[in-house]
DNA sequence: CAATAATATGAGCATATACTCATACAAGAA
DNA sequence: TTCTTGTATGAGTATATGCTCATATTATTG
């Protein structure tokens, strides 16, 4: 097969369970409005309080998950802590996953048309 | 602006649980071993069975899963269900995070070492 | 030092979901 | 029809995880 680079074809499943580990994370609908506010660049736990309005404990375990995961990355300042986009593969995952959630809700929509 | 739960790059919060069901359903090793057992081509029930060692129940709730989030497809054969991978950028997403997590395994291998 | 502010975390609860067992359903064969 | 095979599903259990409350920790200020 000439085209055999880095799909998941024959990762064995350990490998896979690290993939999976990794879905798992961007899986939640919390952590991914944190990652999109931080597209705009870094920002303190207070700032995503506010503009998320979780509770100030909730936001921090997802930056802390998020982190652990090596998606953010942390940078202390006094007595706050920013964190930031550490992973830029990010946006092209979300992109390749929002713009076919669009053709299939665009497919679907059409065929209610007939 | 009227209080709404603010998101980058226009994506409201109700957007972003989509992207997040669809990264959960990705977040499963047994489902990728599915989907990686399908890039060889397609494949039915009992021949999924076989090759993860899985429970006939649970390889069929997990196709389940797959088919329903429009990832797998589905074609009945006699007494035979056939099913196929039926969203290609799969494959994209797994390259992406693949090549993601060598990256920093390769980065935390050289650490390791001074 | 004590007080304050920003962030992190332990404990407990609630929900989601992966799994298994048993059984139901579907489709062909006898 | 009945029997057999392949697949799907209802029910129950176990575990994982998201959430909150309260408290701990860390860093700064007075």
């Amino acid at each position: 097969m000439p085209n055999q680079a880095k799909t998941a074809r024959g990762l064995p499943a350990e490998a896979l369970e690290l993939v999976a580990a990794r879905f798992r994370v961007l899986g939640e609908p919390n952590r991914l409005r944190l990652i999109s506010a931080l597209e705009q660049g870094e920002k303190n736990v207070s700032e995503l309080v506010a503009e998320t309005e979780l509770t100030q404990a909730n936001v921090s375990r997802h930056l802390q998950t998020l982190t652990e995961a090596g998606l953010l990355g942390r940078r202390k300042e006094g007595l706050n802590v920013f964190y930031f986009i550490a992973d830029e593969s990010l946006f092209k995952l979300c992109d390749l996953v929002c713009s076919r959630l669009q053709k299939e809700l665009a497919a679907k929509a059409a065929s209610l048309k007939g």
